[in-house]
DNA sequence: CAATTTTCATTTGTCAGACATTTAAAAGTC
DNA sequence: GACTTTTAAATGTCTGACAAATGAAAATTG
């Protein structure tokens, strides 16, 4: 684990990238403790503040946590899967609002891998799922509910849905697509009301998922997609209207 | 944009989090500057190196780039999706390495998410991505190729595919899945070589995808899901045979 | 006056040394 | 033996300083 000492800028960035890359490697196993800070800085020659925004870096990560006190140090962290939903949902939400991926584009997608676990939760559902899914249909025909509330139940729903597929990578890469539409879809919401026929979707895939029919689930899924696309259509419509 | 000036540890966790938090709710712009390092250091009221630590931080996420100069500094940064697919290849090889997720589940969320291109892919690609496809057909029936370039190839196949929906999002999505994947698919071809069948069934999925023909598409693919698991399941068996 | 060169102020990158705080193990005490 | 105190090790933070890069302003030159 070596850096080269003839670069003279960013030595932190080449000290996080080589433990980075021994870790990745399996050099390093899980809650392995790494060498003190001074230790570290001797090993690389530099000091110790350099080696302390190298372990920030990989600490801002998860690849590491550190401890206080006198067995303190900086561990090799064992990914868990909540924190890589975090990961997941800040990286797609930035993707989503810096790179001018359309509404079109981002609705495709998560539609596209939420399709994906149709037929697997229609399968593996646990009467859990199914009764979550149904309380948030219930939830959403309230008449009083907040709009903030009636995306929160959206995403709720969702979730249970593609949790209900019982695999947890799948569960991972959708919750950041899911979660990071979320923002876009409260701007339709927010505007067209048109809970009665979300509602209605959202019942019919709760019903394909109750008959374990994973084509009907896709399919409920489609006319789902189809109407938020329809949504998302009138409302910038009437935007441009507007500012014109 | 405030931290508590109360908890005494983590200090620049907490900087990191407030500007985090910004630049996620859209407070700071993409190309806007953060203030240097010493006026940050004046507003959170703590010293340069906590500051600079909690840079590192975004930095490591690339939330940030930094530009030393007279006009220098540092600037929240457009997310590319060349530096999530980076970061997502990360974190999915961690969470697949570090978790005991089976074989089964990470093949199955796999090509769940890949059959959810199918259609879009089928319908959409271009000549170019069924050129690629082909190609990759072609070197992988050559005898006297590597184990590590049929694997190579076997990404570059699928990649064509995923890529070929025209989806940014879901490339994006898909790209940390597949090349997951790619140590554990290691460990599979480099022990039972039966390259003939996958090169057939990878000329199955390229026939329909020039058909334009999802469902045929999604039906090859979920035959190579099926030969996947079956490979794997005889070398694991071959190795519990071994150990006994 | 225009073009070029030089100077300079600003900012990040790095270093050295110091002290505070936390933590668990070791030593001491009843 | 159980409890308390001490101690050492480690991270967390601060101060002050210098180096290096870089663009802009000032000085110089044709």
């Amino acid at each position: 684990m070596k850096i080269d000492p003839n670069s003279p800028a960013d030595l932190s960035a080449q000290i996080a990238k080589a433990i980075h890359d021994a870790i990745m490697s399996g050099a390093l196993p899980v809650d392995e403790r790494l060498p003190s800070e001074a230790e570290l800085a001797e090993q690389f020659a530099v000091s110790r503040p350099t080696v302390r925004e190298a372990l920030k870096r990989l600490a801002a990560q998860s690849l590491i946590r550190t401890q206080r006190g006198a067995t303190g140090g900086a561990f090799v962290n064992r990914l868990r899967f909540e924190d890589a939903y975090a990961q997941q949902i800040t990286t797609s939400t930035l993707l989503l609002s810096m790179n001018d991926v359309s509404f079109a584009t981002a609705c495709e997608a998560r539609y596209a891998l939420e399709r994906a676990c149709a037929p697997l939760s229609a399968q593996r559902r646990t009467p859990d799922h199914l009764a979550t899914m149904r309380a948030e249909c219930f939830r959403q025909s309230q008449p009083g509910l907040t709009d903030e509330a009636f995306c929160a139940s959206d995403v709720a729903f969702h979730r249970a849905l593609v949790d209900g597929a019982g695999n947890p990578v799948l569960s991972y890469q959708l919750a950041g697509a899911v979660e990071a539409m979320q923002p876009l879809m409260n701007m339709i919401t927010f505007t067209a009301r048109s809970r009665e026929r979300i509602v209605a979707l959202h019942t019919d895939i709760a019903d394909a998922v109750e008959a374990q029919d994973g084509a009907a689930t896709a399919a409920a899924l489609t006319a789902l997609e189809a109407e938020t696309q329809m949504l998302a259509q009138s409302v910038f419509e009437a935007r441009a209207g507007k500012t014109k």
